[in-house]
DNA sequence: ATAATTTATGTTGTGTACAATCTAATTGTG
DNA sequence: CACAATTAGATTGTACACAACATAAATTAT
């Protein structure tokens, strides 16, 4: 039944973008976890707050259109991010469907602790920031493809 | 409240590479899912079926170690495999910790129908395959050194 | 040979992801 | 204004991902 090296070269796991995105991907969440631990968050409850670090009191909507992620995803994660007391949600009153996510003193505090995380991170990448920046743009330019090809 | 544009560019989400490649990981995901639901997969089973192709009446250990996933995600995984009658599980009478996972004939004619995928993806791409083979082992470097890390 | 350790897999619990569906609020059109 | 269409979020159901723990089989160390 065991069956050898097959020919199909496009089959091939190792010969697939795909795959590197993919395992690179967990390989950063493994890296970001025990730093992530402390600070009490998860990697996407991470970006949710680099995103609201940036400037909060914004709807849902936006968070997800800038993280690429959906009401069913971040509803859930923004109640367990209320919960710990990092942000507020708040039901606008200029339009009742829209919810404002707003820090809380805590959660804009903890931005204090959350500076160390980039810096680790770099050093785990061991490559120099030059390298990374390009390969960044390179990561994104194709991803940004892909998703324009959703949007058709 | 509402705060604008922090000076803190580690922490901009649009600096840090691990958000290019979640980002683009979910992008490929998305591509990926109307494509695989014609096979019956899911990614991550679609994964396991690359490797099962390339060589199958391996153990789950084994298929681990190449897509870097450890037995609480593979167990739930191959049994959906198995429910679909594409794989059956075997307890190895060499070593009986071990479970040995071979395709079903409706498993290896999955193949044939998996043949289309990897042009498909190429074309959303919308790159030459020289450049995604360049990117590809760059970013496959980057994972490997994360994982070193990890290793230590 | 027997105890201690390691290894392979399974189980449980938490937290994403996302499709599909639902409700309530807003907007567009006649 | 009326009312269909759209929009923002929430909910439900399925499927990863992984930590922590459990179990049984194999290996080793004594």
């Amino acid at each position: 039944m065991a069956k050898k090296y097959s020919a199909d070269f496009p089959l091939r796991l190792d010969n697939q973008i795909c795959f590197a995105v993919y395992s690179a991907a967990h390989a950063f969440n493994r890296v970001y976890k025990p730093l992530l631990d402390r600070l009490g968050l998860t990697y996407p409850q991470y970006l949710v707050m680099l995103v609201l670090w940036e400037r909060d009191g914004v709807p849902v909507k936006a968070i997800g259109e800038r993280l690429f992620l959906d009401s069913g995803t971040l509803t859930p994660l923004l109640k367990r991010l209320e919960a710990a007391e990092l942000i507020k949600r708040t039901r606008s009153t200029e339009d009742e469907r829209q919810v404002l996510i707003a820090l809380t003193a805590k959660g804009e505090q903890l931005r204090e602790k959350a500076r160390a995380v980039p810096e680790s991170i770099l050093a785990a990448s061991d490559c120099s920031v030059g390298e990374l920046v390009a390969l960044k743009s390179e990561i994104v330019a194709l991803r940004d493809r892909l998703n324009a090809v959703l949007g058709e």
